[in-house]
RNA sequence: GGAGAGGUGCUCGAGUGGCUGAAGAGGCACGCCUGGAAAGCGUGUAUACGGGUGACCGUAUCGAGGGUUCGAAUCCCUCUCUCUCCGCCA
């Protein structure tokens, strides 16, 4: 949620972010909110006043009765008792002009960063940073990946389906471990990286929900748990930042720097096709997330890092991939600036993406009530920042297609202490 | 799930209807003192919103939300969290 002084002072910053956006958003919001606030502020200055007299005559109230003059007394608390309903009638409104705002203020997402390419579509992505190197050179007989799980029993989609439905792989054997010693593997890497492992709960209430901007925005993507009124978190993100709801950190302190490995639970309705076969696209996926918390002169810097943490785990993947920076119309809600990561997956001959790393400057931070104490100064808004570390039933799809050959699956080397093989066959 | 006890500022802790944004202590910051330090002394030390160029002023906040009252940290209701005991349990 943005910061109505950042509507009024940088109006018009605002509004050319929108637009970024692809104009999805009518300006006119902008307006609404402005008037609205006008209004709440004058609200506020006039029931203030009122509240004012009502204190000043309620001591006064209290003095006279034991002074023993009663009979003023009454006649003020009379008076009291008619500045409280104008009070009441102040605050009725004052209530419905607070709702009306909150509510537009939550339709509006966060602004663009300068460098954000203006477009509509992932069409409109930027490519930041294309593969130089050469494709995996497929031999014909190349299966997909869900194809290899069949084939090496290592992952089955059938069990999934009578245990859950759709979109709940099985994975078996050395598929399994692969999977395991991909964690670890990323884990550590993280803690090398400065990162502190922290486990959370994978069901988070309402507050944490939209504290980080999954509510009310993402609302239909997350599994829900009626009787609790919990969400099956959809990242590590949603629990991970969190836990800083509330505080004020000192400044020197930063980096707050926190990893996190959970399960990640997505409904993602609608969906159908090529794009979700095999592990494309699942309802549950495991994922090593990295999150920052950053001083906002840094925070750009720190994105920059953690985009080249992510270019470390892949480099030593052995995978080929590419960083797209997303046009206005393909950012997230919440976010100012995203690189998304694509690997190259052989066998299907195509790009998935594995990893999104974002700043969202006090996007988030507004409603997280995260902020940073500096010295000789007011506590300010962090910035927050986090980025997948990384996605891992896509990894999993590429390396299996990638690195097939006659004698089976190879496993990169970086990974061989983690699996204890080498080779999948 | 049942019973009880509690939630006050950075921390501890007082406060059962008015003069309490909140005593006192500790911590922290600055100043005095000192050759330097400790001790001692003094001053300061929340957040949000609103008004004002500013000094500053106003309002709200004692777990959260309602209510009673001229007036609530203090009384009432609901919720929530923590602790203790019982039950259940990986």
């Amino acid at each position: 949620m943005l910061e109505i002084h950042r509507l009024r002072n940088e109006s018009a910053a605002v509004r050319q972010g929108l637009l970024v956006r692809g104009g999805r958003i009518d300006g006119d919001l902008v307006d609404q909110i402005i008037t609205l606030d006008d209004r709440r502020k004058e609200l506020q200055t006039q029931e203030d006043a009122l509240l004012h007299q009502i204190k000043k005559h309620s001591s006064e109230i209290g003095a006279l009765f034991k002074s023993g003059k009663a009979s003023e007394a009454t006649d003020l608390r009379e008076q009291v008792t008619r500045i409280k309903s104008e009070v009441a009638d102040l605050e009725q409104e004052s209530k419905q002009v607070k709702e009306a705002l909150e509510e537009k203020l939550l339709e509006l997402p966060n602004i663009p960063h300068p460098s954000v390419p203006t477009g509509s579509t992932e069409d409109d992505n930027e490519v930041v940073k294309d593969w130089d190197g050469d494709l995996p050179q497929l031999n014909d007989g190349a299966l997909p990946h869900w194809e290899l799980g069949t084939k090496y029993g290592i992952l089955d989609f059938g069990p999934g389906v009578k245990i859950t439905g759709a979109g709940f792989p099985v994975f078996k054997g050395a598929g399994a471990r692969l999977q395991r010693a991909l964690v670890n593997f990323f884990l550590d890497e993280a803690r090398s990286a400065g990162y502190e492992e922290v486990q959370p709960p994978l069901l988070v209430n309402e507050a944490t929900a939209r504290a980080t901007g999954q509510l009310p925005d993402k609302e239909g993507q997350m599994y829900w748990v009626e009787k609790d009124n919990l969400y099956l978190i959809p990242t590590a993100e949603v629990p991970v930042t969190n836990i800083l709801r509330g505080e004020t950190i000192d400044h020197g302190q930063l980096p707050i720097k926190l990893a996190g490995y959970t399960p990640c639970f997505r409904r993602e309705a609608g969906s159908y096709g090529a794009d979700v076969k095999g592990l494309n696209r699942v309802h549950q996926f495991d994922k090593v997330e990295i999150v920052q918390v950053a001083d906002p002169k840094e925070s750009y810097a720190v994105l920059e890092e953690m985009v080249a943490h992510v270019e470390g785990l892949l480099n030593k993947l052995e995978l080929p991939f590419r960083i797209l920076r997303l046009c206005g119309g393909d950012l997230g809600f919440t976010s100012a600036l995203t690189y998304d990561f694509e690997v190259f997956s052989g066998a299907q001959k195509r790009w998935l993406e594995v990893s999104s790393v974002s700043n969202f400057e006090t996007f988030q931070s507004n409603r997280l009530k995260l902020k940073i104490r500096k010295p000789d100064s007011k506590p300010i808004l962090a910035h927050t920042l986090n980025g997948s570390a990384l996605a891992l039933a896509r990894i999993i799809a590429a390396l299996l297609e990638n690195n097939q050959d006659a004698t089976g699956i190879k496993i990169p080397a970086v990974l061989q202490p983690y699996t204890g093989f080498s080779l999948i066959q």
